[in-house]
DNA sequence: CTCAATGTCAAACATATGTTTGAAACATGT
DNA sequence: ACATGTTTCAAACATATGTTTGACATTGAG
């Protein structure tokens, strides 16, 4: 069973109403690096108040279950990540509807990518990782709200701005490739071994650990997939 | 804990020499079905005896353990798949060479999903998914033999054909797009929405419960990922 | 200060899961 | 028919995990 298929049980024993409760803030740190690295269902409640320096209740005292601190957790996240994902897309196409032209396709899947490869944005993107892979392999109602609600919006513009870089290409196409697309970059990044295939395979040639190039090489493989002739 | 870090803990209570025991040729069918299915974490020892109407113990019994019955299935499946994709991407290479021309990019991407997208193979393919899927999240020593054992040579012949069919790109480029191309197809397949994303973003227009045209939207995407421009 | 609200803690609880056990049933060769 | 090796079965076991509990500590307003 994964995390989001468990529902409360019953109502929390007291509220904290106001109190900036350090605990509190500490497990929600914790959480976000815990479950970036590790997925969310491989990070016990022992594992995650141990790393926290917090008792084993305080994730069922603070947030009721494992799996609302989670959905707690994602949200945040979907919110914040959404947020800077749609302001760099709306950048590119206001850039390109300046010079009149169409816009880069490249700069888009740049946008598109950014909060996956930027290093600035590591924890989070492997969170958002997390989060739709758990999505695709054990979709639940919870995880299923929180892509609707916060990246569905985002890949009909993402779709969009697509179809405005190739206009020979008809729409339809893009949602295929843009779920294609999804697929390629959030696996890639969610690859946990310590010592990455591309390494063995290529004898050292490709070097994975080298966030600017697998930057490049993404960005390479993705516009040549979506830009592809029917 | 993921199945393949669980190690035995001591022999079986007794060995089963040469019998054909119906028992365990079920437990076998049963186990691939529901771990393609579902992931082989998410498959309980009970609900898989269950199905298979067998008695709980039968999996230790004859397996010794859950995580041994695991590498057995992936260990048949791998030698299975890997030897029908190296023919298939054999008889592509040798028509090319027969035509002494080129080998076709497209052909080779066909070789290469075919388990994947065959509905012949429907269940082998996702049960490869589910390995590749596994050793990507949470390597252990067990998936990363099989894995090297079975899918590395077939990996570096890939590349090569790759290789053939541009060659104007550099090779160790082909290592990053081989890399890619398997995170692509792995998860577009293990994509287990009962109602696929894809149909509600694009409001019906595509349909992946199509197989025909989830192949060729997959290999338009990466024949263009595959040969784009460096 | 008082005391009620809030937070902390260790221990216990409930459940799920892989595994083991020991007896009974079955099969087979002599 | 017996003995022996094999298979089946229900029950118990061990462990991991999320959760709850009740006692105790801390805090802050009146």
């Amino acid at each position: 069973m994964s995390v989001f298929d468990r529902g409360e049980r019953k109502v929390m024993t007291s509220v904290a109403v106001a109190s900036d409760a350090v605990a509190r803030q500490r497990i929600v740190e914790t959480a976000l690096e815990l479950f970036a690295a590790k997925g969310i269902d491989s990070v016990s409640v022992r594992e995650l108040t141990g790393h926290a320096k917090v008792n084993v209740g305080a994730v069922n005292y603070y947030f009721g279950s494992k799996a609302k601190l989670a959905e707690l957790v994602f949200e945040q996240l979907a919110i914040r990540i959404s947020k800077r994902r749609i302001d760099d897309l709306e950048r590119v196409l206001r850039d390109a509807a300046e010079r009149s032209a169409r816009p880069d396709l490249a700069s888009v899947v740049r946008a598109f990518i950014r909060p996956y490869v930027d290093p600035a944005m590591k924890t989070e993107g492997a969170l958002l990782a997390q989060l739709i892979l758990q999505h695709r392999l054990r979709p639940t109602s919870t995880t299923m709200r929180l892509i609707k609600k916060h990246f569905d919006p985002l890949a009909q513009r993402f779709v969009g701005a697509l179809a405005q870089c190739c206009p020979e290409i008809p729409r339809p196409e893009f949602y295929w490739r843009y779920t294609f697309m999804v697929s390629t970059v959030v696996l890639t990044v969610s690859d946990l071994s310590p010592r990455h295939r591309l390494v063995r395979l290529s004898a050292g040639t490709a070097d994975p650990s080298d966030a600017a190039a697998t930057e490049e090489a993404l960005v390479r493989y993705l516009v040549g997939a979506l830009s592809a002739p029917v």
